[in-house]
DNA sequence: AACGGTAGCAACCGCCAAGTT
DNA sequence: CAACTTGGCGGTTGCTACCGT
């Protein structure tokens, strides 16, 4: 076997001769454990801190997807189911931003809940419509091409990972969309107008602009694309 | 009881972007 | 600046429990 690329070389390295498969109960706790002990460090170091015979990849994924006491368990309920459907309307697959907005949930935990229930209701809703597909396409906002210098920086803490500049808009995105998914009865101009400057997330398009008429139009279209995506 | 099909979910894989050396 | 490392994501796989025959 040969491997050229430098990343698949690491990464196989790491994976030679550590443990795969089911976890078990003595390596949940020896990773609860470690991460109450030392908190957020480094992924790669929490297999020997941990004593496990893991790879960095495998802890990361047990403690968000089942360790994490913050982790709600249980059937999802009906607004959950509403949530995520109309999320998936505007996002698509992007579990992790839709994981996001519901608390407890993992991105995991609503990929599987929507590929084993929720995918067949669109599926017979969509038949009940007369195969007419309601699903708009969806949304993907640009990386920004703000150049960097013009970029606010922002105090970083220790060696926090820099966020991604189309991450944050996203989430911005999904918070901000709380105002419309939430069931606000005021036009969502309206409700704009009345926040802009407690509420309005995106703080690099306020840099831009100082334009509001601009950004007004932004608002403009998203009312029509949610229009169309909240019934 | 045995078997096959299916659903649900945990875990892995491959890839990418960003950070570090 | 290139090589390497790390964290994170979405897609996919495989195990297991359940159910109907």
């Amino acid at each position: 076997m040969i491997v050229t690329d430098s990343a698949s070389k690491s990464q196989l390295r790491a994976s030679v001769s550590v443990r795969k498969g089911a976890w078990t109960r003595v390596e949940d706790e020896l990773l609860r454990s470690c991460i109450e002990k030392h908190g957020s460090v480094r992924w790669s170091k929490v297999p020997q801190l941990a004593g496990l015979n893991r790879c960095r990849k495998s802890c990361r994924l047990r403690w968000i997807n089942y360790l994490n006491p913050q982790i709600k368990r249980g059937t999802f309920e009906e607004d959950e189911d509403d949530l995520i459907f109309r999320l998936h309307k505007l996002l698509g697959n992007r579990w992790s931003l839709i994981a996001g907005r519901l608390p407890g949930r993992t991105a995991n935990d609503v990929k599987n809940y929507w590929n084993a229930h929720l995918s067949k209701k669109v599926v017979a809703r969509d038949k009940k419509d007369g195969g007419s597909s309601r699903f708009a396409t969806p949304m993907r906002p640009e990386p920004q091409t703000i150049p960097a210098r013009e970029k606010k920086t922002s105090p970083v803490e220790g060696k926090q990972r820099k966020i991604n500049p189309v991450t944050t808009v996203e989430e911005d995105h999904t918070s901000w969309l709380d105002h419309f998914i939430g069931g606000n009865e005021k036009s969502h101009t309206e409700l704009f107008e009345g926040h802009a400057d407690a509420v309005f997330p995106y703080d690099d398009l306020a840099e831009f602009g100082k334009d509001k008429g601009l950004i007004l139009e932004g608002i403009s279209r998203w009312e029509n694309m949610l229009s169309d995506i909240i019934i």
